[in-house]
RNA sequence: GGAGAGGUGGCCGAGCUGGUUUAAGGCGUACGCCUGCUAAGCGUAUGUAGGGGAAACUCUACCGAGGGUUCGAAUCCCUCCUUCUCCGCCA
């Protein structure tokens, strides 16, 4: 959500921003709405005080055992008078909500304009290897242990099913990234895998992306399309101290989404799937210093792919690529040596203070004074099957067997996995 | 799912036979006083949002959410959400 002061503002600079980030949306509906709500509020807490006053001499008079029939009656006329206002002003009051919730972040002013295709490059790492052999795809190295036909009978097309070494690579490395986490000084945080319409709204899931969710409808919940809800949630409508930030936390979620329209899409093998695992990394900055904060976790997660031996190359998303409600965001890309392709493994983004707003996550200063918004950002740490997707391909061997980074060998038991 | 009890300001907690409570008191926090230092003690201030004012200040709303009764609701009634306790069911 948007600060009311900058629609008044500067609504030409929110309706660019929306513009830039292809959101249709209209600010003068708004802007008139807003300023009949301001009206209507002058006009209704004249009366209250009026309705006040009366209500303060009819228990005076009563008191001292007077006849207060005619402020009673007046003010009587004056709380009818009010519940038409009233429920005009709830009327507004609503669409504006609902206007505001609609309205999307606007990009920092060091973003690229454009779309995808002015997606900037900011730096790379690493060899793409090469082999003296045709590089396979995974879904052929693990044959074996990957069955989405399998998951397909049980759930349906585009879920999947691990069974074997691949079920415990990919628990090994969601384990061995928690802790990279834990050991960098996050806190682990194991929450519900479904969320309230109000948890989806704060982390501006809702309302835009409602189709591309799974919904339970009896009980009113949703499947968690990312770790983002619930982490993020945790600090819905508290108040934090400022000698308490920043927070920094990390958790395992498994993610939903349905992909609506995406069938046919570079959905072959794990690429895209109905629903796969994450770790996610979650911080709540003091507004001064999250873009130090949304640096440090970039860095943090391309140190684990370096860890790794993964090649990664870092992107600086165009406005027309970004989130709802991010204001910047990188995207890694690592390297998929049997597809030859990069893949997005992770997305770090900025929501400055527009989830605060959304959720109520606010700080009081160590100085004394009002409660501010704090400002919230994520980011992959990493999504799993993607990573498991350049593991697998880039560590391929020309017999089919699989080369593991050191680093994980210790944990799976074996340095090659056949 | 059944029965019962709660939800009040950053936290705890009174008020809940409707009108000097437009929320007592405590903790915490800030500043000051006092004390050789520290602790304790004393004093003052301290909710959120919006409006008006140069400012001191002032007005309005908010006691889980929404609706109702009333001249007037934290207080009475209804619906919903949520927490806890006990029972049932299930892993």
């Amino acid at each position: 959500m948007l600060d009311r002061k900058l629609l008044r503002k500067e609504p030409q600079k929110v309706a660019e921003a929306a513009m830039a980030k292809n959101e249709k949306i209209d600010i003068e509906q708004w802007i008139e709405a807003d300023s009949t709500r301001r009206a209507l509020m002058l006009e209704i807490e004249d009366l209250r005080k009026q309705r006040n006053k009366l209500s303060k001499a009819v228990s005076m008079k009563k008191r001292i055992g007077e006849n207060a029939d005619e402020e009673m009656a007046l003010s009587r006329n004056t709380g009818e008078k009010l519940t038409l206002l009233e429920s005009n002003i709830a009327d507004i009051d609503a669409s504006l909500a609902e206007m505001e919730k609609s309205f999307p972040n606007i990009p920092d002013s060091d973003v690229p304009l454009g779309g995808e295709e002015n997606n900037v490059v900011l730096r790379s790492w690493g060899e793409i290897p090469e082999f003296n052999f045709r590089p396979r795809p995974h879904w052929e190295l693990m044959d074996n242990v990957f069955q989405p036909e399998a998951a397909g009978r049980i759930a349906g097309s585009n879920f999947i099913l691990f069974r074997g070494w691949a079920a415990k690579f990919q628990r090994t490395l969601i384990s061995w990234m928690l802790d990279y986490h834990i050991e960098a000084g996050m806190e682990e945080i194991w929450a519900p895998f479904v969320a309230k319409p109000e948890s989806m709204t704060a982390t501006a899931q809702l309302p835009k992306m409602d189709d591309d969710m799974y919904k339970i409808g009896r009980d009113n919940l949703y499947l968690i399309p990312t770790g983002e809800v619930p982490i993020t949630n945790l600090y819905r409508d508290q108040l934090l101290e400022e000698a308490n930030l920043p927070v920094r936390l990390c958790g395992y979620t498994p993610c939903f989404r349905r992909e609506a329209g995406s069938y046919g899409k570079d959905n072959r093998g794990l690429n895209r799937v109905h629903q796969f695992e994450k770790v996610e990394m979650v911080r709540l900055e003091h507004p001064d210093r999250s873009d130090k904060a949304h640096e440090e976790l970039l860095n943090h997660a391309t140190c684990m792919l370096e860890v790794l031996g993964i090649p990664y190359r870092v992107l600086l998303l165009a406005s027309g690529d970004l989130s709802f409600a991010a204001a910047k965001c990188f995207d890694i890309e690592i390297w998929s040596a049997g597809q030859e392709k990069w893949l997005e493994v992770s997305s770090i983004s900025n929501f400055r203070d527009f989830q605060a707003r959304r959720g109520n996550m606010r700080y009081r200063p160590s100085g004394g004074g009002k409660p501010q918004f704090i400002h919230t950002l994520n980011g992959s740490g990493l999504a799993l099957p993607r990573l498991i997707i350049s593991l697998v391909e880039n560590g391929q061997q020309a017999d089919g067997s699989i080369k593991l980074p050191s680093a994980l060998a210790e944990r799976m038991g074996t340095e090659v996995i056949r």
